[in-house]
DNA sequence: TTGAAAGCGATACCAA
DNA sequence: TTGGTATCGCTTTCAA
């Protein structure tokens, strides 16, 4: 019975040990199908880690080596696996980003040079859209760091306690943007709506305009500029201003609309402020349909200076945002942070333009 | 001597085991500083399998039992980590697509669709830009497929033999939008271009129109609307079109200059048919600049029938794509691929509607 | 219904 | 410059 237990127990020991001999004897196709960093390290004849140093940090490999490692690269066709790799060391070359929505062409602007940049240094953009009003972000972020992102942009300073709490502890670079904050997360990179408001306000009354209307989306960094600018209006002695509010994410559409409100509500001429050039551009369709000329009848004011505002539409006055520098400027904060280079500003303010054009 | 060996090679052994066995007892925080299963584990007082059962298939689980590890979870505040989810399992609930610019609106909103389908079945999209023109979609692939996605979604069906080569040894499903082929590296999920072109001809040459202008963008698709459109021009005796060629993504600047070059080659009057809305939309403004009369001087049909076109823009026809249909039935089609259902039709053909507005 | 053990495919650390 | 070995955190397979 003894020796028939220690044979037992032999026989099993020996099973395990030759099933891992035979895995690496076989160095064939992995479970999935694809080829590994042992398949090439075989027909390069060296070890799986040279293989991995001669792909990430070649130099740190001699040519020979290099060579026929490369060679034996391009025979199998080897695609690294980066969930292995990322799994393996503390960096994933993942970054996460939450837009409110992409069909916006601001975010989606702004995510392209984000990209971009990124892409330059082999990062890969995990896109997580938060929607309009903003409720999934908390299981959005959630979703989003399971994959382990080595940083992470956020649209908007304005985060529930339990997102903020769920940020912090993942421990990852954040860049909060399209707004601004002297206490971020991490580190904030947009402008302030509330100068923007103000701005725009003392704008129009220096070019001498009274009656005011607006069309402004219900997004809370578009009503933060609306009050500053109903605020500043207010100190200058205008306190009758016609508000329209429409949903967010506005289209042409829900600009023409607000037109029409704003003229049921018995607005006549003067200026009318939008939350975005879309709706401004939909203003524009509106009065133009109506027979109301722009800007002699009425002043339309947009914001965003979209590429298709810029330099193309002619009679629509907005506020520039620099966009691809928002961007850029924010990937680069991101890879600062990573890579543990010295951040000099963690609150970078892009600032704004009012850009002239013929409505006003 | 024999038996110092056996001594060695016994603490060699009570070494790793100590090891192992102290790492197992510890449970702390990972090298990343994130809670793991493990420490769920041990907090429900169950095993780390357990608790992945009771996360990712609650049925399997006593009642009693998933209490425990629920409350373990939340306790924690733990995240699961998918890049080793991925890494032990075939799936990784990770779907590639690739477009050519998510700035244009087209793509974000097909993109939009197919995301919002696939974020209700638990996966995650890993978004590419192509660019256009497409040049970087071999090395875009092979990045992308680091990731091992489960699925990808392309656009056009026009690859080179390397990305086929490549995307057919991922040996994965594969969706292909925008476009139709008799040969789909998978499934195709689209519409045919050369029927595009074919039914604007006719359509315009059946409202009368024979002076014809085109601004087109330099994009391979449109190109192929383009062709099929001039050759069906032809037979019905048109051969005298003004074609107008502008880079691509278009842009509301792109459908200005377009017209401008047009008249400058002599056009007079008629109908321009543009790539986009988006050019179209160029168009037409440009046209009124000039005082134009649109749809009285000149008709013009866009492509896309973008939100920004429906039911908003007073007088532009265009082609209506059902761009969420399409965005929909390729995340299904992915789907039901991944989870080996049966695929009646592999080439799917969403089709497309001429949509008359003002201007034709 | 629950658990033990063996990977998944890469990188880190240390030694040679 | 190169390689051995031990992970990374999870799921799968198989056994209880």
């Amino acid at each position: 019975m003894e020796h028939r237990g220690a044979q037992l127990k032999d026989s099993t020991i020996m099973k395990t040990a030759q099933k891992t001999i035979r895995k690496r004897k076989q160095s064939r196709r992995s479970a999935t199908g694809s080829v590994t960093l042992q398949e090439v390290a075989r027909l390069a004849g060296v070890s799986t880690i040279t293989v991995s140093r001669a792909l990430n940090d070649p130099e740190k490999v001699a040519a020979a080596t290099l060579e026929k490692v490369t060679r034996a690269v391009a025979q199998t066709g080897y695609v690294p696996n980066l969930l292995a790799g990322g799994l393996a060391s503390p960096r994933t070359r993942l970054i996460a980003a939450i837009v409110p929505a992409i069909t916006s062409l601001m975010y989606a602007e702004t995510m392209q040079y984000f990209s971009a940049r990124l892409k330059e240094t082999g990062y890969q953009v995990l896109l997580g859209e938060s929607g309009f009003p903003v409720i999934r972000e908390q299981s959005l972020i959630a979703a989003i760091l399971s994959w382990r992102p080595d940083g992470m942009l956020l649209t908007g300073v304005t985060h529930s306690i339990d997102c903020r709490r769920m940020l912090l502890a993942a421990n990852i670079p954040i860049v909060e943007t399209w707004d601004l904050t002297p206490t971020p997360l991490d580190i904030v990179v947009g402008f302030s709506h509330e100068r923007i408001g103000e701005a725009v306000a003392d704008y129009l009354v220096g070019k001498g305009y009274r009656r005011i209307a607006t069309v402004y989306a219900d997004d809370p960094r578009a009503q933060v500029r609306e009050r500053a600018m109903l605020s500043r209006l207010r100190s200058h002695g205008i306190d009758d201003v016609v508000t329209g509010k429409v949903p967010a994410p506005t289209d042409l559409r829900l600009g023409r609309v607000g037109l029409v409100h704003l003229l049921e509500r018995g607005f006549r001429g003067g200026a009318v402020i939008c939350s975005s050039d879309t709706a401004a551009h939909g203003v524009m369709i509106e009065a133009q349909t109506r027979g109301i000329r722009v800007p002699q009848d009425l002043a339309v004011l947009g914001f965003g200076d979209q590429s298709f505002a810029a330099d193309t539409y002619p009679a629509l006055s907005t506020v520039r945002i620099d966009r691809p520098r928002m961007g850029q400027l924010a990937a680069d904060a991101l890879l600062a942070r990573i890579s543990h280079e010295p951040v000099h500003d963690s609150v970078i303010d892009v600032g704004f333009q009012i850009v002239e054009r013929g409505t006003t």
